[in-house]
RNA sequence: GGGCGCUUAGCUCAGUUGGUUAGAGCACCUGCCCUACAAGCAGGGGGUCAUAGGUUCGAGUCCUAUAGCGCCCACCA
């Protein structure tokens, strides 16, 4: 028997476990349909947030539900190396411990970082167990995994026999804190307060100048020309002519080049080809020099001059300074713009001039949109919206940088040997050749993902079996980093989609709308609810408080009202049990249904097919309202205070059914709980609910009439309770009932009517009565006269919606063009409320 | 500049191809310890669905415009 409370701790303890030690989360039953869902890949670099919480219970809720549906489940869990984060992580704590991890052996470093990995792998393990997601451990992957590691070279050296990797040299995005290339999804942009800088570049030969306005005055010492537009009446005559670059003292061309915008600042731009991806351009039209003036962590090099050696921002200050003084600093206009940040250490981003891994998008990007135009093999977004977003990129993106200068990932496949290039799965046989330093991207590896965990490139089983995959689920921020280049890539090499449908959804936010982010501190651990509340609650809170794709406020009060909801369930269970005590599989029957069991049966029904219709489409607030409503307002409201007063052995199988249908539906969101009902029926079909058989509809359970007889039954008890309520009628009141025998006991039981309380005849007192097609009860009590007031009130509003249906249905345009089972419902509740009136008239 | 989303009860949100008198949780008011549950039960109040037009027999839902809030992408010498 249960407690008399729902204990979360108590519930959820050694129920993974359990599962687990009989291999329920185990894939591989060949006779079974497969579906398969591979895990967005957490980071190794600390705590999983409770955004994790939410993208994971959504995925175990499909995988949970497909399993039950008789599905071959696989969900694969995985972990992802995450380059620079976790190197930055590692950094930091060698650094703590007193290590320069720079200056550190590459193989003594990583061994670090193995087992760094080692430890937050544990504990996102730990994590996921907490959640209950039913992981197929089994099949478990990592990025840096051989298997991966090698399909990861396959890729890059396959893309680069066709042409379609290649290394050159070019403005990228670079971090001088992680000092390594970013690509530009790593990047974000900010708007800072920051100011235009006029400067006077005196005109050679003459006591002239042109005004040249930047916002990085520091570089400079990179300058190899100043442009103009060549339509610039203002400037054209200077085409040509030379600048002389201050301190510098260097003289160098003005060109003419549409980049410069007649419009925006002074119309003069400062060209420095090393430094900015618009310059590298306007050089390469111009044939100009590329001076780098950095170096990689930011300080000034040499072509600097005496700055060498300071931050790029100290020397912003001093040359400045300088400048002023030699008078060539001409004006200082503050302007706010945008300057893009290291998304990882939130530095400025150094746009600058290096030799680079990159792979040449537009080919594979025209092929996802091609693709995309094919209903049948396109990737189907659930909010269909969040297609635009992938379109959108693939339209306008440029090539990927996949170089990092790091230490931590796939080291990139390429051998030196003076200027000889080799690319290969292996090293090249001869002496001499030197491996590429650098790894790659990230997200080259994760763009994998979701076959490469399978086995490819080899032709596995599994991945035969199990690709494509059916769904991925993430979070919209994620689909330019992933979700985009999961699909081209997937699109490459296997020629199909990587998944089936790509299920969306937000962020969370904290209680006010605010992003939840370290800085703020506003961030929910969910272990902490977890530990409060329970697993049970935190899951059905998050995946029933908003509609896909949108953004989901953590608001406590809401698990609160969710952990109501699983004690709810939990009193009702222990009512069922106290009274089905014994009851065994060969006793359960259905005869003789009263009209309250074939009420709740339909009812019941009917909530399995809406349920499973909602889940089928990922509508998940929809399936937990529908099972909210039905186990709190139909099942504990209604039909367990009916079974109370005709306790017999067909209330009792119609209280089991009930019962193990809820939970069952209710397992994907709850596992623990339900396993823990489940686990106390009196009997069961299998040996745990998560390998029962999801609850089908059972076209012999519906009785639509009685349904309506009672639904009817139901409106009168409420509106009886409520004379009661609104007369203050006392229990003492006599009562005079008339009502259908086979109604009799609904009413008397429901509405508290004692036998010694019935009289046959008017009695003293005050009278209150209401009557309808089934009852016409009078009470005589002592105390006011009957509100006539509330009564007026009802009748005025029955009379004005009676004439609306009227004026409704005498349209002859609603008649003929409005469906008819529309039109039919507004005649039969015409005619229920005119009966209704002139009830309520004869009471008045 | 381009795209997307939101605006519905005091608060947080649902409302799926247009169709009963627009719903829920929390909060609020009244009355109840009735042997599943007081973290509960019974009853109740509360919304001109951002604004203005339009389409339609019928609009919270579709179209156009406007306002406010938010997000994404691009640009920013």
């Amino acid at each position: 028997m249960l407690d008399k409370k729902y204990d979360s701790k108590k519930v959820e303890e050694g129920k993974y476990d359990y599962w687990l030690s009989h291999d329920f989360f185990k894939s591989g039953d060949l006779s079974k349909e497969p579906f398969c869902i591979v895990i967005p890949p957490p980071n190794v670099t600390g705590k999983l947030h409770i955004g994790h919480a939410w993208d994971t219970t959504i995925q175990d809720i499909i995988i949970r539900y497909k399993r039950m549906m008789g599905y071959d489940a696989l969900w694969l869990p995985g972990m992802d190396h995450a380059g620079i984060a976790t190197q930055a992580k590692v950094d930091k704590k060698l650094k703590d411990m007193g290590y320069n991890p720079r200056e550190m052996d590459r193989e003594e470093w990583l061994e670090h970082a193995w087992s760094w990995k080692k430890e937050y792998a544990d504990s996102i393990h730990e994590q996921w167990k907490m959640l209950g997601l039913s992981l197929d451990y089994s099949k478990e992957r990592f990025t840096l995994d051989e298997g991966l590691s090698k399909a990861v070279r396959h890729v890059f050296v396959t893309l680069y026999e066709k042409g379609l990797i290649y290394r050159g040299e070019r403005i990228i995005n670079w971090d001088p804190e992680a000092m390594t290339a970013l690509s530009n999804e790593e990047v974000i942009y900010k708007d800072v307060e920051g100011a235009f800088y006029h400067l006077k570049y005196p005109i050679a030969g003459t006591d002239d100048y042109l005004e040249v306005a930047t916002t990085r005055p520091e570089t400079m010492f990179g300058d190899t020309a100043v442009a103009v537009n060549p339509s610039d009446k203002r400037y054209k005559h200077l085409i040509g002519k030379k600048v002389i670059l201050p301190i510098v003292n260097k003289e160098i061309p003005i060109v003419g080049d549409i980049h410069a915008d007649p419009e925006f600042g002074t119309g003069v731009v400062k060209i420095t080809p090393a430094h900015d991806p618009n310059d590298f351009e306007v050089g390469n039209r111009h044939n100009l020099e590329r001076i780098v003036v950095m170096n990689p962590d930011g300080t000034m090099n040499e072509n600097a001059g005496i700055y060498q050696g300071m931050d790029r921002f100290e020397c912003r200050e001093a040359l400045l300074k300088d400048l002023k003084e030699q008078g060539y600093l001409l004006e200082i206009e503050k302007m706010v713009h945008s300057v893009g940040h290291s998304e990882r250490t939130n530095v400025m981003v150094e746009p600058y001039l290096s030799k680079q891994w990159f792979v040449k998008m537009r080919p594979l990007a025209d092929r996802v949109l091609e693709n995309q135009k094919n209903k049948d093999t396109k990737v189907n977004f659930v909010p269909k919206r969040f297609e635009k977003v992938m379109n959108h990129w693939m339209e306008i993106t440029y090539d990927w940088c996949i170089s990092r200068q790091l230490w931590w990932g796939h080291r990139i496949p390429a051998w030196y040997k003076g200027d000889e290039v080799y690319v290969g799965m292996e090293p090249p046989k001869e002496e001499g050749w030197v491996q590429d330093e650098d790894v790659l991207d990230t997200w080259f590896s994760s763009a994998l993902w979701p076959f490469s965990t399978l086995g490819w490139p080899e032709e596995t089983d599994d991945f035969k079996r199990y690709y494509p995959n059916n769904v991925l689920v993430t979070g919209y921020d994620i689909i330019p980093f992933w979700v985009n280049r999961m699909t081209f890539q997937g699109l490459e090499f296997t020629a199909k989609r990587p998944f089936k449908d790509c299920l969306i959804h937000g962020l969370v936010r904290d209680k006010e709308g605010r992003k939840m982010s370290k800085s703020l501190g506003n961030g929910v651990d969910p272990i902490d609810v977890i530990n409060n509340y329970g697993a049970d609650a935190l899951r059905f809170f998050l995946t029933t408080n908003s509609a896909p794709g949108m953004d989901l406020r953590y608001d406590e009060e809401k698990v609160k009202s969710t952990w109501n909801f699983i004690n709810k369930l939990w009193n009702a269970s222990r009512f069922v049990f106290m009274n089905l005590e014994g009851l065994t599989k060969e006793e359960m029957t259905f005869k003789n249904l009263t009209l309250a069991d074939k009420w709740i049966l339909t009812k019941l029904n009917k909530v399995i097919e809406e349920v499973k219709k909602n889940m089928d489409k990922y509508e998940f607030h929809n399936v937990g309202n529908t099972l909210y409503d039905f186990i709190w307002s139909d099942f504990c409201d209604w039909y367990i205070e009916l079974s109370k007063a005709n306790m017999n052995s067909t209330t009792k199988s119609v209280l089991y059914q009930v019962l193990a249908s809820i939970i069952q539906m209710l397992h994907p969101f709850m596992p623990y709980v339900t396993e823990e009902i489940y686990q106390n029926l009196p009997w069961k079909e299998s040996e745990s609910i998560m390998i029962s058989t999801y609850p089908s509809v059972n076209k012999k359970q519906i009785f639509k009439d009685d349904k309506e007889m009672m639904d009817k039954v139901i409106e009168d008890i409420i509106a009886i309770r409520n004379l009661k309520a609104t007369n203050q009628i006392t229990k003492e009141a006599k009562v005079l009932l008339q009502v259908d025998k086979n109604l009799e006991n609904i009413y008397t039981s429901q509405l508290k009517i004692k036998d010694e309380d019935r009289v046959s005849e008017k009695s003293e007192g005050t009278t209150a009565n209401y009557k309808s097609t089934f009852v016409d009860i009078t009470y005589f009590y002592q105390g006011k006269e009957v509100d006539k007031e509330a009564l007026s009130k009802e009748i005025e509003q029955l009379k004005s919606s009676i004439e609306r249906r009227e004026k409704l249905l005498a349209n002859e345009n609603y008649v003929n063009k409005a469906p008819e089972n529309i039109v039919e419902l507004d005649r039969k509740k015409l005619a229920e409320e005119k009966e209704h009136l002139q009830i309520l008239e004869e009471q008045l």
